[in-house]
RNA sequence: GGCGGCGUACCCAAGUGGCUAAGGGAGAGGUCUGCAAAACCUUUAUGCGCCGGUUCAAAUCCGGCCGCCGCCUCCA
């Protein structure tokens, strides 16, 4: 298996510390708001690198933290007359629903900044011990050019940062790019006790006292999104490394942007999509397959053209189920073999290696997608080809149980093609039950049995009106929500 | 200004030294169908931003140029 450092810049064989155990851990988001879907991205990429790393054999242990104490959290706070611990908790339950509906799973372990003061407290006081820190009155500062790896991870020059570094410079830092490890609270700000003082801590210390505690002072895999390089994971290092002496992470993964108009998507520029907004108009898994059709450090363009071409992707998907379904519970007829079935034969059972290739070579979701594309288009091309009998029913279902174990690594394409149409319904607001529509077919097939085409059209298209497309299979009609 | 990345067909997108440059969408033509729809078939890059170079061989490596983006401040 091979990953993409970002600390060398190259995709490197992956090697965990412990053999058959690998510790990821991704930062998670500050919950002072509703989530948007760059973060859906970064969320749902470290998902899938878990499954995968899960699937290919080894036990994993995850860890993804919530900032729950941060100056935007308080701020907010005020804004709300609330606290900022009920924002907090507000904000982390919108994350849940977001990410529940998304296919995120729970890491396995979910640590909150607030409840690990004690441990940030001890790693601060051991870095003014060793002499990587200082205290100016009660705030407390990481002296970045005590630490020779400084920049390593972002590759950039202490001298060319110098040259950018501005705003507001605290006066008090030995050199501008120092940066807080310990605040001081002002009067009414929240504050814990500390050996400084009352205060709070810095942003990036959290990081390294969740993840010493609960992977290790090394351990195997570090991400999160790319904007997080610098200066926050920057930071961790420096902070981690300084205080244990040990190398912190091993992989650095960082997952791109997402944009708008070539733009970062992002809050300050206000060119954002919350995920409640996307998920009013589309369904979950269509953002979630979009989200990994493309590979996890290039940019994705979001717009709806190329949602609604992903919410037909998947319907092509479950319109195959569908027929393989419809296949295999009436077609018990004579043994008939095509040439089309070898073809489909070979596919099938080459199919894992060449998922698993794709998702080894750092975790190619995007070529993964693709080989399912074709596996589908092959399933297709083989009933056209109109077999029979057992034989080739067992061959469909081997084919698409080999799609399903590949999509259970990703967590999509994990319903049936029903329940696809039904909360299809929903999301495109059909105003029809399933009864309505069955009720229509039925009047539909009696009107065709007379031969009376006009009145057949007529009703299919009162349906196509109201969003529900009409395919007539040699044995019945079936219906769809109309895509596009 | 410093550092990093990207540029593959009408659109999205995989491919980072070697068989005919995956796959999808859209368009055109066809098969099937009562007509449709879906599905399938055919078709759409002698070419991978431009110019040089290395190599038996480059979209892929090197250099230069053009364009776009990101980070350097909170940011997934």
């Amino acid at each position: 298996m091979r990953i993409y450092n970002t600390l060398t810049n190259s995709k490197e064989d992956f090697k965990p510390v412990e053999e058959g155990f690998v510790g990821i851990y991704a930062c998670g988001v500050t919950v002072y708001d509703n989530c948007h879907v760059g973060h859906a991205r970064s969320a749902i990429v470290f998902d899938v690198m878990r499954r995968y790393l899960r699937y290919a054999g080894y036990k994993v242990k995850y860890v993804r933290n919530f900032t729950d104490i941060d100056d935007k959290i308080i701020k907010r706070a005020n804004e709300d007359g609330t606290t900022w611990d009920e924002v907090a908790r507000r904000y982390t339950g919108e994350y849940y629903r977001d990410m529940d509906m998304l296919g995120v799973e729970r890491a396995d372990i979910e640590p909150r900044a607030t409840d690990h003061i004690h441990e940030m407290i001890e790693i601060i006081s051991g870095l003014i011990e060793k002499g990587y820190a200082y205290n100016v009155d009660g705030d407390v500062f990481f002296e970045v050019d005590k630490f020779s790896g400084y920049g390593k991870l972002s590759k950039r020059d202490m001298k060319d940062m110098m040259a950018g570094a501005r705003v507001d410079v605290d006066e008090r830092k030995k050199n501008p790019m120092d940066f807080a490890l310990w605040k001081s609270s002002k009067e009414g700000e929240p504050s814990w006790e500390s050996p400084w003082g009352p205060g709070r801590p810095g942003w990036h210390i959290e990081c390294s006292a969740m993840s010493r505690k609960h992977l290790g002072e090394t351990f195997d895999i570090h991400g999160g999104g790319a904007d997080l390089i610098f200066p926050h994971h920057e930071n961790e290092i420096a902070q981690s490394e300084a205080y244990t002496g040990k190398e912190f992470a091993r992989y650095w993964v960082h997952n791109g942007f997402i944009t708008i108009d070539k733009e970062k998507m992002s809050k300050s520029l206000g060119n954002f999509f919350t995920i409640k907004e996307i998920l009013g108009k589309f369904d979950p898994e269509v953002l979630r397959v979009f989200l990994l059709s493309t590979h996890y450090r290039s940019p994705i363009e979001f717009s709806d053209a190329i949602l609604k071409e992903t919410e037909a992707f998947l319907d092509r998907y479950y319109s195959t189920v569908m027929r393989i379904e419809d296949f295999c519970s009436k077609n018990a007829g004579e043994r008939k073999q095509t040439d089309a079935g070898e073809n489909l034969e070979h596919m099938t059972g080459s199919f894992m290696k060449r998922f698993e290739e794709a998702m080894n070579d750092d975790f190619n979701t995007a070529l993964a997608i693709g080989h399912i594309y074709e596996l589908i288009k092959e399933i297709n091309r083989y009933i056209d080809s109109s077999p029979a009998g057992e034989g080739a029913k067992k061959l469909l279902q081997e084919s698409l149980s080999m799609i399903k174990k590949a999509a259970d690594v990703l967590n999509v394409f994990n319903r049936s093609p029903k329940e696809w149409y039904v909360a299809l319904m929903k999301t495109r607001q059909v105003p029809l039950s399933e009864g309505d529509i069955e009720d229509r077919i039925k009047r539909r097939r009696e009107a065709r049995e007379r031969k009376n085409w006009a009145e057949a059209d007529a009703l299919r298209d009162e349906l196509l009106e109201m969003g529900v497309i009409l395919e007539d299979t040699p044995g019945k009609t079936v219906w769809k929500v109309k895509i596009g």
